[in-house]
RNA sequence: GCGCCCGUAGCUCAGCCUGGAUUAGAGCAUCAGGGUCCUAACCUGAGGGUCGUAGGUUCAAAUCCUAUCGGGCGCGCCA
C-alpha cells in the first residue's frame, strides 16, 4: 500500500519513491486518512507555501484504484486507500501464505551464531539468564523467520576462581545429604556463606589452581556439580521450552589458551604489568584487558579470545551474537577490539546484545554474592500453579490436559511480561506483574487467539471467499494491522529487538477484542467476510507468538 | 573522577534510532458502566502527565544537540 502511494507521488514529483520512504506518515487519527504526506520538506524546495502545494497535488495526483481518495488538509496530503482492495490483497496474501506469513528469505546462506543465557553452575539460574535466555531464544526465532541460519550456544560459567571457592567451601562446611535433596540450593547457601570470610578469597584461588592443574579429587567433585547443575537447569529450559544447538562451557576452550597467550605476545600485544599480563586498549579508551593473572591462572576474556576464534573455524559466521547483560558492555568491547588488533577481519561482525537489569524494589542490582536473588524455578513454578488456579476457577480440567494448558499459559506470561519490555532498559523486578495474567500480559494475547478459534471452529462449513461490501471503521483498522506485520518483523531482527513483535502482538490483540465486542461474525449479513479477517487475525498472531516463543492455545 | 545506559500518569512501562497535525499512549491501581448475544483471562467511559530541569537547532521537539540534576551499571588479578 504504502508503495503504491509512494511510486504516485514519485511520479508525479520526478522523484524516486525511496525519497519519500521516511517522509511518508500514518495519521494517528485515522479521520485523517490511512497515509498522510507533510509537504513541509516540498515546501522549501519548491518556494511556495506547503497548504498551496498540498492542495495542488491533491487535485493532480492520477491514483490507481487501490487509493480511493486524496485530500489536502492543511499541510499535509491525505490518502484514503480503497479498503475492499485492500482488506482483499491482505488477507488473500496472509491466508495463503499461512505460517510464513511475515517470514522473508534476505538472510538466506548466512549464518548467525548466538551465545545465549549460559548461566553459571553451582549457582541458582538468576533473572538475568532468564532475560538472555527469552531473548536469545526469540532473536533466534525471528532470525529463522527471515531464512539465517541460526546456531544457538549455551556457554555454561564451569571455570574460574568462583567454583575453586565454592570446591574449597564444600569441603569445608558441605553436606551430601543436603547437595543430594537440592544440589544448586545447597551450593548457593555455603557459597554465600564463604562469600562472607575473607579467607576464601584465597582458599578459592588455591584450590581453582588444584582444579585447573587437573587434580584428580578436586576435578571429580567439579564435575558432580556441574552434571546436578545442568539438570536443574534443563527443568527450566523445559518449562520455557527453549533447545540448544551446542551446550559447552569455558572449561572446554582451557585447553586453547596457551596458544591464545603465545599469539598475543607474537604480535606484540601483550604487556607485562605488576606481574600479570595484560592488552593495553587505553589508546582505543577501553582501558586494559587481563589476559593472565600474576599467579598464572587466566581470566574470562582470555577464555572467550579462544572461544570466539574457535566458533569462526568452525562456522564461519557471518554474525556472532551475545546476547549478556549489559554490565559486561565494556568486556565485550575490549574483546572485539583485541580481536581486531589480532588481525581477525570478522572481528567487525561480532555483537553485544546487551539487555538491562533486572533491579530490585530499592532500584540496585541482584547480586548472587550477596545471597540476593531470586530462584527462577520457584517463580516459574509458582506461575505454574496461578495457571491451573485461574483454569480451574473457570471450569473443571485435570491430568494432561490441565498441566499442559497451565505450562502454555504459565510460558506466555514469562516470556511476554519479559519480551514486552525495550531490552536496553532495566526494569524493576515486580513479582506481582510477573505473575500477572490480566491487561498486557501473555496470557491476555491467548486468550484473543483462543476466542478468535471458537469462532472458526463454530463456523464450521462456512467457505465464503468474498470481502464484503465494506469494512467498518473497526475492520479496517485490523487490516491495516495485519498488513504491517512483515514490516515489522524485519525491523525486530535488524535491531535485535523481540519487544516490537510483543508491542505489535498486543495492539493486534486489542484491536481484534475491540472488534469482537463491536461485530457479531457468525449470522450476520456480513458472516463470510468477517470470518475471513478472524482466520487472517488468529493466523497473524499465532505467527507473532511464535517468534516470541510462545505456543498458541487453541482453547483457554 | 572517567565511560556507557536511563529519567514519560500514584505504580510498571511503550513511543525516541527514522522530529510532524487538535486530546503524548498502554497495563495495574481508583471510580462509573456492560452477559437471554461468537469464551467477562474481555469491552466501554472518567479522573490522573509542565514527557527530570534549563538552553539550543527547526516552520515543527517526548523524539535531535548542549549543559545540568537525579538513578543504574562498569572501570586489572570476579564472570
Amino acid at each position: 500500500m504504502k508503495e503504491i502511494i509512494l511510486s504516485v507521488l514519485a511520479k508525479k514529483l520526478g522523484k524516486d519513491p525511496s525519497t519519500f520512504e521516511n517522509i511518508l506518515e500514518v495519521p494517528q487519527d485515522s479521520s485523517h486518512g490511512d497515509f498522510a504526506f507533510p509537504c513541509f520538506l516540498l515546501a522549501r524546495e519548491l518556494k511556495k507555501n506547503p497548504v498551496q502545494i498540498a492542495q495542488d497535488l491533491a487535485r493532480e495526483l492520477n491514483l490507481p484504484k487501490e487509493i480511493e481518495r486524496c485530500e489536502a488538509k492543511g499541510p499535509y496530503l491525505n490518502f484514503f486507500i480503497n479498503r475492499n482492495s485492500l482488506a482483499e490483497k491482505t488477507l488473500n496474501k496472509i491466508l495463503k501464505e499461512k505460517e510464513r506469513y511475515g517470514s522473508s528469505t534476505l538472510g538466506r546462506g548466512k549464518t548467525v551464531v548466538i551465545d545465549m543465557s549460559s548461566p553459571n553452575i553451582a549457582k541458582p539460574f538468576g533473572i538475568g539468564h532468564l532475560r538472555s535466555t527469552i531473548i536469545g531464544n526469540a532473536i533466534v526465532n525471528i532470525g529463522k523467520f527471515q531464512g539465517y541460519k541460526l546456531i544457538k550456544i549455551n556457554y555454561l560459567g564451569d571455570w574460574g576462581t568462583p567454583f575453586g571457592k565454592i570446591i574449597a567451601a564444600y569441603q569445608e562446611f558441605g553436606d551430601p545429604k543436603k547437595f543430594k535433596e537440592n544440589a544448586i540450593n545447597h551450593l548457593y547457601e555455603i557459597y554465600v556463606k564463604a562469600s562472607q570470610d575473607k579467607s576464601f578469597e584465597e582458599k578459592g584461588r588455591q584450590m581453582f589452581k588444584r582444579l585447573a592443574q587437573g587434580d584428580k579429587k578436586i576435578v571429580a567433585i567439579w564435575k558432580k556439580f556441574r552434571k546436578e547443575s545442568l539438570k536443574e537447569f534443563d527443568k527450566i529450559y523445559k518449562l520455557l521450552d527453549v533447545s540448544f544447538d551446542v551446550i559447552t562451557g569455558e572449561s572446554e576452550y582451557e585447553k586453547y589458551i596457551p596458544a591464545i597467550v603465545e599469539e598475543l605476545k607474537e604480535k606484540s600485544l601483550l604487556k607485562e604489568d605488576q606481574g600479570a599480563q595484560i592488552v593495553d586498549l587505553k589508546e582505543h579508551e577501553l582501558n586494559v584487558a587481563l589476559i593472565q593473572k600474576s599467579d598464572g591462572t587466566t581470566l574470562y576474556t582470555t577464555r572467550d579470545l579462544a572461544l570466539a576464534i574457535q566458533r569462526y573455524k568452525k562456522y564461519k559466521f557471518t554474525t556472532l551474537l551475545y546476547e549478556v547483560g549489559s554490565e559486561q558492555k565494556l568486556n565485550f568491547q575490549q574483546l572485539f577490539k583485541i580481536l581486531e588488533l589480532m588481525g581477525f577481519s570478522w572481528a567487525k561482525d561480532c555483537k553485544h546484545i546487551s539487555h538491562g537489569l533486572y533491579l530490585d524494589q530499592d532500584g540496585k542490582k541482584f547480586s548472587t554474592r550477596k545471597g540476593k536473588t531470586f530462584f527462577m524455578e520457584e517463580i516459574l513454578q509458582e506461575t505454574l500453579d496461578l495457571a491451573k488456579e485461574e483454569i480451574n476457577r473457570r471450569g473443571k480440567l485435570s491430568g494432561k490436559e490441565l498441566n499442559e494448558r497451565a505450562l502454555i499459559i504459565a510460558r506466555a506470561a514469562i516470556i511476554y511480561g519479559d519480551l514486552k519490555n525495550y531490552r536496553e532498559q532495566n526494569a524493576v523486578f515486580d513479582i506481582e506483574r510477573f505473575l500477572s495474567f490480566e491487561g498486557d500480559t501473555g496470557p491476555y494475547l491467548l486468550y484473543t487467539y483462543a476466542r478468535a478459534k471458537s469462532i472458526l471452529q463454530k463456523a464450521k462449513k462456512s467457505k465464503g471467499n468474498k470481502t464484503g461490501p465494506k469494512l467498518t471503521d473497526k475492520e479496517k483498522q485490523l487490516v491495516i494491522h495485519l498488513a504491517k506485520f512483515p514490516e515489522v518483523v524485519a525491523t525486530a531482527y535488524s535491531s535485535f529487538a523481540p519487544n516490537l513483535i510483543a508491542n505489535y502482538s498486543y495492539q493486534l490483540a486489542q484491536s481484534f477484542n475491540e472488534f469482537y465486542h463491536s461485530h457479531k461474525v457468525l449470522g450476520s449479513p456480513e458472516e463470510a467476510s468477517r470470518l475471513q479477517i478472524v482466520r487472517a487475525t488468529s493466523q497473524v498472531l499465532k505467527n507473532a507468538l511464535s517468534l516470541l516463543g510462545i505456543a498458541a492455545l487453541e482453547k483457554m
